[in-house]
DNA sequence: CAACTTTTTTTTGCAAAGTGAAAAAATGTT
DNA sequence: AACATTTTTTCACTTTGCAAAAAAAAGTTG
């Protein structure tokens, strides 16, 4: 077993039949003009290398390729099943490399993203049909999740991510600033009293949403400091939308992103508190693998993602 | 039009994508293997040189085809691609590698031959089933004539020939000796007297077989020097069964190979004359290329031939 | 039949590229 | 934080590739 597979490799890579493709390129020329000179000033070399390429690759099989003279050139049999099997063979290379580089022009291919479930669904999904159809060689593969999936061992193109930081190894590429909100109703303000530094939410229900950071305490910023309040509160759910419902029945405060509420401040349902308080580091980003491909199809995920997030600044 | 031609030429030649096979034989083996120092340690190079060959593929076409870190390997979109077509491609070049090393061992192909019209007919033809039936791969394309044919024109690969020297530029093979005869019937020799010396022929009814060298005079061995007696004669063929016919009536003398009339020997129908002064520098050849092939199909052709003309000594 | 022409082949010196060993860098694991 | 493994870079060293020129081969012409 083991010998058999020695034998694989070496016949697949230690062969030391055919190492160079362009004496092999130059075999299929020959082939086709049918003289050495001509080949020669065809493909700019000088005769001589011509000669001692086919020579070689005639030393290399142990056959003669061409029979010839000074005036005459004739392909040997040897020399014909060369070709047939060269020719396929060139051409599949010459088939890779105009893929290879189409791949660089036109987005091609599948596109592999992940996405944060919530945002994606907002601001992601609906844009989505517009990409595929702007891009009819592209194919998509989107997964919606909160998980920090590893966007290498997942063979993620991109992976859209709310952070403040860049892992090492990767690339980051500001779609956003994501901005957030303090916020309640004004009923429950006008009960409880409007906090007024960011130690009053201590005396308030808060309302958290789970899966983040913030499940015991917030982040405020004092003076451009990033400081953490820890908070309690009689509801969590991993859901913003579900925190959103107790926020609007005036049950407490909530932190949450401004997308999500923008609507309710401005039919005046929610209004915002500690203003001055709220942290700025934190922005959606596209995050790539570090020395990631040039390919048309990593750039026109990106400028999809940006046109995505536009109108959120 | 002859810009396009252009393009053809540099696409498939000059093209700087895909020069060195090596490379893309490491990068196979690679994306099976999934780790450059195992694919170094079974390959039996560097892992630098794994490293170092990847990388110049990844410049060549501009796309990465790995994305890894020291732990992880994880072949790209792009690498697959390559993958797929160089898998095909290796496959049939090593399927060239193969067909080429196989016509060596054993005999395949076509094997093309010339052979004069009667010596073919009487010797080797008869025998052409069982050389093939030996051989089940090889088909065969003989020509009979007596036309001197091109080898290198018409492509063959053996020319049986009678001849007394070789060209340049071709190996002369030698299969049997090529014995002539002087002979005619005793009848006609009680009525015309039998000739003793080359000279006395120049008084007698040639019959001559035409399309050689032998028209108007015969060549006779005197002490081993070759001269030539004109003669002349009321018969002349290019066929010499024909020729054979006249001579059987007692028409004339001629001059023919022996295997002709080896029976009309044996039978007493006709009777050698002038047996000393027969020339003996022709011989039976298989005329080859020179450097042709040390290929399994001419090696077994040569040796058919020589069992063809065994007998004949 | 010798001089000429064209083509293939060999030779030679120089430049470029490939190679292995060792050091360095990167990164996951203990 | 130290360690171990893998990838990458660096640096001498060798091999190979290439152009130009000369030589050899073989048909063509005067």
């Amino acid at each position: 077993m083991a010998n058999n597979f020695e034998l694989t490799e070496s016949r697949l890579v230690q062969s030391a039949m055919f190492k160079d493709l362009t004496s092999l390129r130059i075999f299929v020329r020959t082939v086709e003009i049918g003289n050495f000179s001509e080949v020669a000033r065809r493909i700019d070399v000088t005769p001589a290398m011509v000669s001692k390429r086919i020579a070689a690759l005639e030393q290399d099989i142990g056959q003669r390729l061409f029979n010839r003279d000074t005036r005459r050139l004739m392909v040997t049999e040897a020399g014909e099943r060369l070709y047939d099997h060269c020719m396929r063979a060139l051409i599949e290379l010459d088939q890779a490399a105009e893929e290879l580089s189409s791949m660089q022009d036109q987005p091609s291919g599948c596109l592999r993203m992940t996405v944060p479930t919530m945002l994606g669904r907002e601001f992601i999904a609906p844009k989505l049909p517009l990409l595929l159809k702007e891009n009819p060689k592209l194919t998509l593969d989107v997964n919606f999740s909160m998980a920090k999936v590893n966007l290498f061992e997942a063979r993620l193109d991109i992976a859209v991510r709310i952070a403040d930081s860049v892992e090492p190894g990767l690339i980051a590429v500001k779609l956003a600033p994501y901005r957030r909100i303090f916020c309640a109703t004004p009923k429950y303000l006008s009960i409880y009293g409007e906090p007024q530094e960011p130690s009053d939410l201590m005396a308030h229900n808060c309302l958290v949403t789970s899966g983040s950071t913030m499940d015991t305490r917030w982040p405020v910023s004092i003076d451009g400091q990033i400081s953490y309040v820890h908070i309690k509160g009689n509801f969590v759910a991993d859901h913003g939308q579900a925190v959103r419902y107790f926020c609007l029945e005036s049950i407490g405060v909530m932190m949450c992103p401004r997308w999500m509420v923008e609507e309710d401040l401005a039919q005046g349902r929610l209004v915002e508190i500690l203003s001055d308080f709220v942290p700025q580091n934190r922005a959606v980003y596209a995050i790539l693998l570090n020395r990631s491909n040039e390919s048309a199809k990593l750039k026109v995920g990106i400028d999809f993602l940006k046109r995505c997030f536009s109108e959120m600044q």
